[in-house]
RNA sequence: GCGUGGGUAGCUCAGCUGGUAGAGCAGUUGGCUUUUAACCAAUUGGUCCUGGGUUCGAAUCCCAGUCCACGUACCA
């Protein structure tokens, strides 16, 4: 929309913002393209800054984020995601000419590419002696503060690249993100499985009890749900004999967003052909450690307020407890299961637990998991062999048909991941997802039970929620602090 | 959805029971050739979220809307 402004209309604009566009114009007369070209780097400022050597010449390029006038001496700072190195600028050494325009028409927020000698100060500040400064390009609007950051949230969230910038706390849980992501490839990667990629227009949305996005194919002139789960399509791959696969990407819920849910969020979903939960659990607990260890300290995880106290300590350290769903409940009540389903609910009036008139009986049960034993469970515990009805993709249990095979993983008082015994019987695959009980109810997909029908390997499956992952391992307090673009409302 | 709290300068915030809208940083001007939240001096900058109401007078009180946060429900 700016393209469509003249240049020289005035501008409805702050004296803050009109300063700048004067030094645009300035840069522009000075014969200088404010919006760079080109520029050779010889390092990362990172890397020159982690080994640094004396009287090298070296160019770099970064963002300038702070600067000290000392008329005719200059120092600055110039950053970018990784790194900061200070620069110094002398009258006499780089001449008149871009001394002026350094300050007369660079600005805090420019970003620039600096050549020159590295040398250290009085102070032992690692520092470029500029030879020659090369404008890359103009910020038209100032930064944040540079002491107290971003703090106001909806900037954060809506200007992320102002958070960036401005909060290296923020930046470096966002840098864990991506290497904790990228681990998790060469972690499967390296035990044999096959990344794979499945629709995320579906015909039918299912692997999950949720709701889905619908949207439209205008050409098949037919409606289509955005995915909110891989499940189905990766078992159908399984049968086409790819028995070691995972999928890790975007899944799209629209239900309520919250701290802990975003309508986008990313899932790693990993089968593996006649393995079982108890394997996969395995797995998830060695992937896990792994990742705590290699980028995020340690296996005892600190949570941290807003003043930087210590909230919580995780203790990743192995092994992680198992216990059967029925021993957690019997610890908050060694009678829960001698109760008829009316004195349950007696019950959970006393324990402080809303439950509504149209829960089932193990939806009941459930919600007392759910707010006396999940969301105060913060070490990893496998909590295994739930009821069937809330699980009707995983197997049941030879010993008791009452429970199914799986494993929820509970970190940080949330469910980090399920785990599986998959179901591959195709018959009972279509009667437990017809005669699911409650509100939420998965769809029958046709096309997967067909799929199953031309036999589908027994496995091991798990789901790994990212997004939640990465809160419990870096510390973050909502889930908008570790999705670079969380979705919020739109601003008229 | 519902409930509670919040929205004041570019950023971070103060502003009492209604009486001329404030500070720090950033910016501007001047000074200073090893500073680093540089320093010293001066100085500019406001749709007090939006709309309505009460009042002689509203950033402040009331109503509605809007966005954000937190809690809660659905959900992972």
């Amino acid at each position: 929309m700016s393209e469509n402004q003249e240049p020289h209309e005035p501008i409805a604009e702050s004296e803050l913002l009109q300063i700048r566009r004067d030094k645009l114009e300035l840069l522009k007369e000075a014969g200088i393209d404010p919006f760079g070209q080109y520029f050779s780097t010889t390092h990362e400022i990172s890397d020159l800054k982690s080994n640094f050597t004396e009287d090298s010449l070296v160019s770099v390029a970064g963002r300038i984020t702070s600067r000290r006038d000392m008329g005719k001496s200059q120092f600055f700072d110039i950053a970018n995601a990784h790194g900061r190195i200070q620069c110094y600028l002398n009258k006499k050494g780089v001449g008149d000419e871009a001394f002026d325009v350094f300050t007369k028409m660079l600005d805090i927020g420019d970003w620039v590419g600096v050549s020159g000698k590295t040398f250290t100060t009085k102070v032992g500040e690692p520092t470029i002696n500029i030879e020659t400064l090369t404008v890359l390009s103009k910020a038209l609007r100032p930064l944040p503060d540079k002491f107290h950051g971003v703090v106001d949230r909806e900037i954060k969230y809506r200007q992320r690249y102002l958070d960036l910038i401005a909060n290296p706390e923020s930046t470096k849980i966002f840098l864990q993100r991506c290497q904790i992501i990228a681990e998790i490839r060469r972690f499967l990667e390296a035990r044999g499985f096959l990344e794979v990629e499945t629709p995320m227009l579906q015909d039918v949305a299912g692997g999950a009890a949720a709701q889905p996005f619908e949207t439209h194919h205008n050409a098949l002139g037919m409606d289509m749900y955005l995915r909110i789960a891989p499940e189905l399509f990766l078992k159908r791959l399984m049968v086409g004999g790819l028995t070691k696969i995972f999928e890790l990407n975007r899944s799209f819920r629209n239900e309520g967003i919250s701290r802990r849910h975003n309508p986008e969020f990313t899932m790693l979903e990993i089968y593996q052909a006649c393995a079982d939960f108890p394997a996969m659990a395995d797995m998830v607990e060695e992937m896990i450690c792994h990742l705590a260890e290699n980028f995020c300290g340690g296996l005892q995880v600190e949570h941290h307020d807003e003043e930087g106290n210590t909230i919580r300590s995780i203790n990743l350290q192995r092994p992680w407890k198992r216990r059967a769903y029925r021993d957690c409940i019997k610890e908050i009540d060694s009678d829960w299961f001698s109760y008829s389903p009316e004195q349950r609910r007696t019950r959970c009036q006393e324990l402080g637990i809303e439950i509504s008139e149209a829960m089932e009986d193990y939806e009941v049960t459930q919600q007392v998991f759910e707010k006396l034993v999940e969301e105060k469970t913060f070490d990893p515990c496998f909590v295994t062999h739930v009821p069937k009805e809330l699980v009707p993709l995983a197997k049941q249990n030879a010993e008791d048909g009452s429970l199914v095979d799986v494993y929820e993983l509970i970190i940080n008082g949330q469910e980090i991941s399920p785990g599986y015994s998959e179901l591959n019987d195709p018959d009972a695959q279509r009667s437990r997802l017809k005669h699911q009980a409650g509100e939420e109810t998965q769809k029958v997909d046709e096309d997967f039970l067909l799929a199953l029908e031309y036999g589908m390997p027994p496995a091991g499956g798990v789901g790994i929620g990212i997004d939640r992952l990465v809160m419990m391992l870096t510390g973050a307090a909502s889930i908008r602090d570790v999705v670079l673009f969380p979705q919020l409302k739109r601003r008229e």
